[in-house]
Formats: structure tokens, C-alpha cells, sequence
DNA sequence: CGCCAGGCCTTAC
DNA sequence: GTAAGGCATGGC
């Protein structure tokens, strides 16, 4: 097990790391206590783990720095995944002057876009539908555990996200059981096209936003909107503003003149309301009303 | 019981 | 291209 720590100094703004975990843009760590997504804010000292490949990687915050452990180096993966990088103060400037956006700016300082493996997050979000936070990480752990491979961190076994041939190889019958009801079977599909043809992620890095949007409806279970989020929260793109219920809900609420009556339409018309950098403002408006009456979330002095 | 959740698919026009 | 209906599951 390697260790290291990267200083809280190094990074251009704020780290918080159970907002930037546990906001539903990425369904792939969990805190190592096993209490994901419960109401109480994590205890300062809590680990977060994840993994990448065969990899183990764990983080949490320890004074000012953040401290990991991890099968290997873990550093740059954390820098890639977590966008230390990204300048966040200068991007949340940036934000546009709406009240429900300020309020998202102020109530979370230290939420990161994140930049995470491929396959996993579009199959997590293919997950996603129709279904609650909590619910989609909690299936991404029975994957995990029925068809991962188990990897002993010390006290306890924690399990890699499956390869794309692993799930490929399932049956739809046996995802049902494990609760997956009707994206089953899109589970199967896209697991058997990635492992026949792979993704090409360059390719798509290099696409006009709405041409590689398109091209990722492909996968089957995958419409405009699990595009969306696969291309913000894997590929980089700064464009998105996946239009679930909350942000549809945010639209008519506080930019009614965005609404439109297609998904295209809609996603062009807020895109231009949401500044330079809409996929980052979709983060925090989504977090933001998606705990609208979670006081737990606010950062709470130590 | 009904309603909702980070929607997508097929079918019909 | 758009509209309607169906679809699993669990929490409240």
C-alpha cells in the first residue's frame, strides 16, 4: 500500500470532498464507513474509496491536505479525477448572476466537477434512470460485488468495477435480481458493444459537443440526457447541462425563458444562461436543490 | 394507496 | 421530427 498527500496549497480553491462524492455526478466512491449518502456530514477523518482498473485508491481530508493510500501512486489519478487543476475560483466567478446560482456558489464552496473512468460512469448512468441518488450507488455496489473482483484493502474487501467483458458474459435475468428492473437488458447490450468494439474516447474528446452527444446514444439505454452526463463527467466537456427532473424543474422555476419543447433546444437555450461554463453551474444548481432541505450539507465548522 | 426518481425504448403519425 | 405508452424498483 502506497501513501502520499497532495497540500490543500497546491490546489487553486477549495476541496470538499463529500460534495464533490456525493452529489450524483459520479456513483463510483463510497465512504469507506460504508454510510454513503447518509444525512450526517462524514467525520473529518473519514476515507473515501474507490478504485480504477485493479486499482484501490482512498482519500480524505486530514488538516490541510488531502491524504491517500492506495495500490499505487495514486497522485496524478486524484489530480485527473477530482480536477484539482481547474482553477475554481475563478470559474464560480464566472457563474452567472441568478440568485438559485449564487446561492449553489455560496452554499458549496469546494464542489469540484469530477473526471472520472469511462466505462463505469456510463454505466452508471445508464443505471440512473429513473432512479434515486442513493439507489443508483447502491447498485453500482451489487455490480461491484457479483461480478468484480475482490480486492483486500486490510479490515475489510472491497470490489473493482466490472470489465466490460465480465458483464457482458451476464445474463438479463441475473441483473434483475440484482435489482436493475428494466435497464437490465441495456446493461447487457452496452457491456457486449464495448467489449466488441471498445469506446473510442479520443474520438469523442474531439467531437463538436452535440456531434459526440449523439454519437453516445449509440449505447443502448443511453438517450441525450446519460450523454450528457457521461460527457461531463468523464469526458471533460464543458458543455452539458443534462436535463433531468430537478434541472427541468430549476429551468421553469428560475429561467423560464430557456424552456423549450425539445431536449436539443432546451440544452442550447440554458447553455447560453449558465456562463462560460455550464456543466459546472449545472453541478452546483442540481446539488444545491437536490438538498434543498438538508442543513447537513452545509460545510459546518470543525 | 399514489407519486416520484439525474429516462429510454418502441411504435405510430 | 414529435407524441404517447410501457417499463422495475423502492422510498415516502
Amino acid at each position: 500500500m502506497e501513501r502520499g498527500a497532495i497540500p490543500l496549497s497546491s490546489i487553486p480553491g477549495a476541496v470538499d470532498l463529500q460534495a464533490t462524492l456525493e452529489s450524483g455526478q459520479t456513483f463510483l466512491w463510497s465512504r469507506l464507513s460504508g454510510e454513503t449518502y447518509a444525512t450526517e456530514r462524514p467525520s473529518t477523518d473519514e476515507w473515501y474509496w474507490t478504485t480504477e482498473g485493479a486499482d484501490v485508491i482512498q482519500i480524505r481530508r486530514q488538516g490541510e491536505r488531502l491524504a491517500w493510500r492506495a495500490t499505487t501512486d495514486a497522485a496524478p489519478i486524484l489530480r485527473r479525477r477530482l480536477r484539482l487543476t481547474d482553477d475554481l475560483p475563478s470559474i464560480v466567478e464566472a457563474f452567472p448572476d441568478e440568485p438559485v446560482v449564487q446561492a449553489a456558489r455560496e452554499r458549496f464552496p469546494g464542489l469540484r466537477l469530477v473526471s472520472e473512468p469511462v466505462f463505469p460512469t456510463l454505466l452508471s448512468f445508464i443505471l440512473s434512470a429513473q432512479m434515486r441518488v442513493a439507489r443508483i450507488h447502491d447498485l453500482v455496489g451489487r455490480l461491484r460485488r457479483e461480478y468484480g473482483e475482490p480486492v483486500d484493502i486490510g479490515d475489510r474487501t472491497v470490489h473493482t468495477f466490472p470489465e466490460p467483458e465480465t458483464l457482458a458474459g451476464a445474463t438479463e435475468a441475473e441483473l434483475r435480481e440484482l435489482g436493475l428492473g428494466y435497464r437490465a437488458p441495456y446493461i447487457t447490450e452496452t457491456a457486449s458493444m464495448v467489449a466488441a468494439e471498445g469506446i473510442d474516447t479520443a474520438r469523442l474528446r474531439n467531437l463538436p459537443y452535440e456531434e459526440a452527444r449523439e454519437a453516445l446514444t449509440r449505447f443502448v439505454g443511453v438517450g441525450e440526457k446519460v450523454a450528457d452526463c457521461v460527457l461531463l463527467f468523464a469526458l471533460d466537456f464543458d458543455e452539458p447541462v443534462p436535463l433531468d427532473t430537478w434541472i427541468r424543474t430549476a429551468i421553469e422555476e428560475h429561467f423560464p425563458a430557456a424552456a423549450r419543447d425539445s431536449y436539443a433546444e432546451t440544452s442550447r437555450a440554458i447553455r447560453e444562461r449558465f456562463g462560460p461554463r455550464p456543466g459546472y453551474t449545472q453541478t452546483y444548481v442540481f446539488h444545491h436543490l437536490r438538498t434543498a432541505d438538508a442543513d447537513d450539507f452545509v460545510v459546518a465548522d470543525d
